[in-house]
DNA sequence: GTTAACTGTTAACGGTGTTCACTCAGTTGT
DNA sequence: ACAACTGAGTGAACACCGTTAACAGTTAAC
């Protein structure tokens, strides 16, 4: 039964989140203080720990909140188009879009390592789990991808013994895809994320001002690699 | 001339760089507080404003002399060969196996946003000099293997025209590479970038344990597209 | 209506970066 | 040799931080 409190504790969550995502915005994930957002919300600081066991389990939140949100961007922008080709771009050049849009943001999430991943219940961790629930959208749409049109995966004697061996490990998890395809699949992400993250943090800036035309490029690349017919250049 | 007090101040300025990196080292980058550092060395907080203008250029310090060893070390794992193409594979794995001997000095290297870009003074900054040094450990290294043997660059139409633009203009930097080739050069540095992040940053590890395969085939993909005659697997 | 749970408070502890006023030793100039 | 100056170090203080403890008032439950 939901009673009166309830609902307000609800409200206050939300607008402690609210408050925390403002500060962070405005200065930064050093500005995101558990003082600070208490004083943003005219409360004490002790306050806040009726809702939030830490500092550190407020960012959490946090960060699971903004994987939600960022998720959410993606699935809409994906379904701006129903080929699955074009999805691929789609959910590429929206994260991009969201990085940018959002630095500070997107720095909490992928710009720090990853805290304690050996802790026993990290996986039950609700930002981990959003964080999974982000991944599964680009693993659903390359396994849907190599469904419709099983992309030409680079020969086994290429990848070694040993990488073959774990990628099968991982074959179940995508769908059933033989490991060249999980291989081309993890090199889909790990190219996106690595141009993504180098133009967020400015490490792109000494060789180009603009990466549009850069990422686009690269884009097409992994595109083609991915067996997709891509349009030929950009304007 | 270099007078007594010189070179105990040269010393005691080496001395709190060390206890900042074995504070990095120990607790990661959280933990280089200037108390701590006053600490270590048995000395109270204010005195290290007598050789730091402030913490963060205590870091600052610390970063430019952490580029500068990582650089050293790069070019010792170099110039094990001589063979041009063996130096590009050699360089590339260095610096995987620095960052992954030391992942806290890499996250301070590389995992944080490039603190304000947009200064007057940032080109003077002698951490950020120290990251232009790195960077030209790979960028000199590309040029000399492109001058041996110019790799296939893919076409302009393929580039597209804002991109080629962009590259173009950097072609001076790059010793007179023509766009496509810069756009190749770039390609290596930050396919290189994102896998070492991923991997340090265990932003991996839902995907594979062990990520050495997964770099070795990945290093052997970018090699071929710079031309080079890479052996088929390992082991 | 009494009791228990929940939400908020203030005070306090130890930690941080930074500034100020001060002392003391070492260098420098005459 | 003695005075003047420079540099390195100190403790006290300010404003912040995360966190805990003891306490008061409101709301829900039996």
């Amino acid at each position: 039964m939901e009673t009166r409190r309830d609902r307000q504790r609800a409200e206050t969550v939300a607008e402690i989140k609210a408050a925390a995502r403002k500060l962070l915005v405005a200065g930064g994930a050093s500005a995101v203080g558990l003082r600070a957002v208490a004083r943003e919300l005219g409360l004490s600081a002790p306050a806040l720990y009726r809702y939030f066991a830490s500092h550190e389990d407020l960012i959490a939140a946090v960060i699971a909140d903004l994987y939600d949100e960022l998720t959410a961007y993606l699935i809409a922008e994906r379904d701006a188009s129903t080929d699955l080709g074009e999805q691929l771009f789609l959910v590429a050049g929206g994260l991009r879009t969201w990085a940018l849009k959002h630095p500070a943001e997107f720095g909490l999430l992928f710009g720090a390592p990853v805290p304690n991943p050996e802790a026993v219940d990290h996986e039950l961790t609700p930002s981990h789990q959003a964080a999974m629930r982000f991944g599964a959208v680009f693993k659903d749409l390359v396994a849907k991808v190599y469904r419709q049109q099983p992309f030409p995966s680079p020969p086994e004697e290429f990848l070694g013994p040993e990488l073959v061996a774990q990628l099968t490990q991982k074959s179940e998890f995508f769908e059933g895809m033989p490991p060249g395809a999980v291989y081309l699949s993890l090199t889909y992400w790990t190219r996106l994320y690595g141009l993504i993250c180098m133009e967020v943090f400015g490490q792109l800036h000494w060789a180009l001002e603009d990466a549009a035309a850069y990422f686009d490029a690269q884009l097409r690349e992994i595109g083609e690699a991915l067996g997709l017919d891509c349009p030929p250049a950009a304007q």
